[in-house]
DNA sequence: GATTCATATTCCGTAACAAGTATATGATTA
DNA sequence: TAATCATATACTTGTTACGGAATATGAATC
């Protein structure tokens, strides 16, 4: 059943948080850093824990790795990346995280831009 | 976050089947145990587990114990039982389970029509 | 080649969980 | 009151998971 391994991504509150914020496009790990305000550890090992499970891709651009969810996902993933969609809209936790997101767009740009090549030299969030 | 909650609930293959088949209606413990085909120990812990975390609701009744969906489930659980039965339509596992339920229905008539006093003195499934 | 930066992995300790065996509870019947 | 039935609760064991500290990797820059 791989419905369980999906179920089991989202029974911790980072990795709710993480599929939240990357529901709004790729980002890389520092990103997350700043936007969850948790520790480089934690971040890196839910992130390693859903692709494990294939809830999310990811790509190394120089310094950087960039993650984002899968391109095409199963109708499982699908619907429950929506059902979750639906549920966080009145979460403050999530929306807080959407804010945070929203002050640190222009450090992110090029990653959704797609344009490693405008990377800064160092991360800028 | 009430969301972890029920995804701790959803990430067990034993707990997924016992929701399944109760979105079909109210049973008792030894019919979870015809249709899931597992013993008894597991049935009850896994009603139990449910139970602690708010997706399932019991009631006494003689010697058997019935079990239901909540009444009234908050917008996140109903959301989630929803995309569940929707991942759930073409799994055979769930599929399996919904057949079995079919053939013991007689046996459990009393409890979907709510009368106790129909019960036989004796488990017929 | 050494340093710096972003990210990943390893190594703890602790806690939660799943499954099975055995036993307990609570209601009914004899 | 004893026996029986349906269900629940310890208890144990193996496994998995989370978090933090330290360390490792891999790419870029000096």
């Amino acid at each position: 059943m791989d419905l369980i391994k999906i179920y089991e991504c989202l029974c911790d509150r980072t990795r709710l948080r993480l599929l939240n914020v990357l529901s709004q496009g790729p980002l890389c790990v520092c990103h997350f850093q700043t936007v969850l305000a948790e520790p480089q550890v934690k971040i890196s090992k839910h992130l390693a824990y859903l692709r494990g499970r294939g809830l999310v891709e990811c790509e190394r651009q120089g310094n950087w790795v960039v993650y984002e969810l899968p391109e095409k996902p199963s109708r499982e993933l699908a619907a429950n990346l929506a059902c979750l969609q639906d549920c966080a809209r009145d979460n403050p936790v999530f929306r807080r995280d959407l804010a945070r997101l929203k002050k640190i767009e222009p450090a992110c740009a090029w990653v959704r831009a797609g344009e490693p090549e405008n990377a800064p030299g160092q991360c800028r969030c």
